[in-house]
DNA sequence: GAGATTAATAGATACAACCTATGACGGGAG
DNA sequence: CTCCCGTCATAGGTTGTATCTATTAATCTC
């Protein structure tokens, strides 16, 4: 049996009139007789009476028709939905995402992601930076938002923001009535940071900020998340430097200060495995490359 | 689009390897390629990435590979309802009776037919002979249990009961005395009767039976229920003429007297429109002579 | 009874599925 | 590094079968 037979089957069955028929499918007549013949032959019963002037379902007819039509319309369902899944439009994406990156570069990204493809079911995951290399590599992720610099030869990135780093001090601080701020001026300053494990390459890159003006800053208190760092340098615990966007937070009892020289950047990165050839990627990434963009 | 290339499909989708596949198909690899090709080219995506080393499903392959499955295993389904539907064990019957047939023949046949076919929903019809044979022309109902005689040209009928015909009396009626009753002595009777719209060809049976014996029956009641005339018969209003198988209804207050002479059959039958070809018709009907046999 | 209509049958044709032979490419073993 | 094996794709010939043309058979209508 082939979808043919079918098609030519419920033809037929809605004409009741072979000639009809063949004409609607562009074929002859004695073709679909023969076809309908092979169909009959195979299923073991007729599908019509046929006297030589009329032809009228059967019984059993009359159930395979209906059943016919259903295969024939999940056929045609079959294939758009396939399509669909080929463009990305329907499915399954997990995006790994630091927390700093829930302030607004994730609510922007995913607000405009559901309402262009709102049939892909989204999962989130908060990981960090490391942790989204590692679920990038095995899968877990198809997406991740972290903040670089990386090092994962298998994972492509792509930068989203870019944004100077900063001091935040406690509000009544001596160095805030300075504009600009010397990174050596910290050099007795006691920090409050992120983890070492949880900050990745970007506590990398502050170390070695410090460590270019002369100092390794004395940390004393090691934090998992951004704001608990800016909450921390308001009671006046220490100092820290932060990504500039960290304003978003608060800035009750806190002041943030440029960096004198050049300042240091800082870059928030889209990433996805090198390997990926998904469509709901590709379509995530678009939607993210331009809410990058519009933030400028 | 062909079953055949939603087969080919599923088959390289189980093996991920168009050798295994194609063998399995019990064609070469270049056809099964080719094909498989072929159905990509019609969908608009590829379903695998294959390199020269290996096949792997694309995200759209594997929606299309769940879709696939449904198809064919809704046809090996389509196929199977439908040969239950030709061998008559699927589908809907609706059945006429006379209401005198409730006592026991409707409900035995009734008993071993949902028994043996399940899967058909049987509907009732409490209808009267007459109207039985409209119903079964015009299609409303496709068996009927009704008495004989009949005139309809385009119904079969076949007995399933014969019996004779019996007077029934009030029991302190002076004709109880007598062992068998000749059909004259109820000539100056009052009669209690089927109305002869409800009774058909029976009524008319009667009316026979007693002008062969001279006189015209005094009817002093008609009313459309076989258990009504024992009633009021029970009550003293009159006498009457009924099928034997009448005594299943109630024996307080009646007796029953076979008549003199050979007795006068009077046939219980199922009928069917003659140009059915319908295979719930004759299982029906098999059923119903099978239960006509083991009755005797 | 003649002509029109409709489905089936018979035989020819053409298309496409299939087969054989071969090529291209990559991975693994020596 | 080279050779060989495994794997999928391509090319061209063959075969099967869906289709077409021509015709027949049966029924209905005028």
């Amino acid at each position: 049996m082939e979808l043919r037979h079918l098609r030519y089957f419920v033809t037929v069955a809605e004409e009741l009139h072979f000639g009809r028929a063949a004409t609607r499918l562009s074929i002859v007549q004695p073709s679909l007789s023969q076809q309908i013949r092979q169909l009959e032959d195979e299923l073991g019963f007729p599908l019509f009476y046929r006297t030589k002037r009329s032809v009228e379902l059967t019984d059993a007819g009359k159930v395979f028709l209906t059943e016919a039509q259903h295969i024939l319309a999940q056929v045609r369902e079959a294939k758009r939905t396939a399509q669909r899944a080929y463009r990305g439009e329907v499915g399954r994406l997990v995006v790994g995402y630091i927390s700093s990156s829930t302030y607004d570069l994730l609510p922007m990204m995913l607000r405009v992601y559901r309402e262009r493809f709102p049939d892909v079911e989204v999962a989130l995951r908060e990981l960090t930076t490391q942790e989204q290399l590692r679920a990038l590599e095995r899968e877990y992720i198809q997406i991740g938002l972290l903040r670089l610099p990386i090092s994962a030869p298998m994972v492509n990135v792509e930068v989203v923001r870019r944004e100077p780093i900063v001091c935040v001090l406690p509000e009544k601080h001596p160095l805030v009535m300075r504009e600009r701020i010397a990174v050596s001026l910290l050099a007795e300053e006691p920090f409050v940071l992120q983890s070492s494990q949880r900050g990745g390459g970007y506590y990398t890159q502050l170390m070695k900020l410090c460590l270019a003006s002369g100092f390794s800053p004395n940390v004393i208190q090691e934090v998992t998340e951004m704001h608990t760092i800016i909450s921390l340098v308001a009671a006046g615990m220490g100092v820290s430097l932060v990504p500039l966007s960290a304003r978003n937070i608060r800035s009750q009892g806190v002041a943030y200060r440029e960096l004198e020289g050049t300042a240091t950047l800082t870059e928030m990165a889209v990433a996805w495995p090198r390997a990926s050839r998904s469509a709901i990627v590709q379509n995530f990434l678009a939607v993210a490359m331009e809410t990058a963009t519009n933030l400028t």
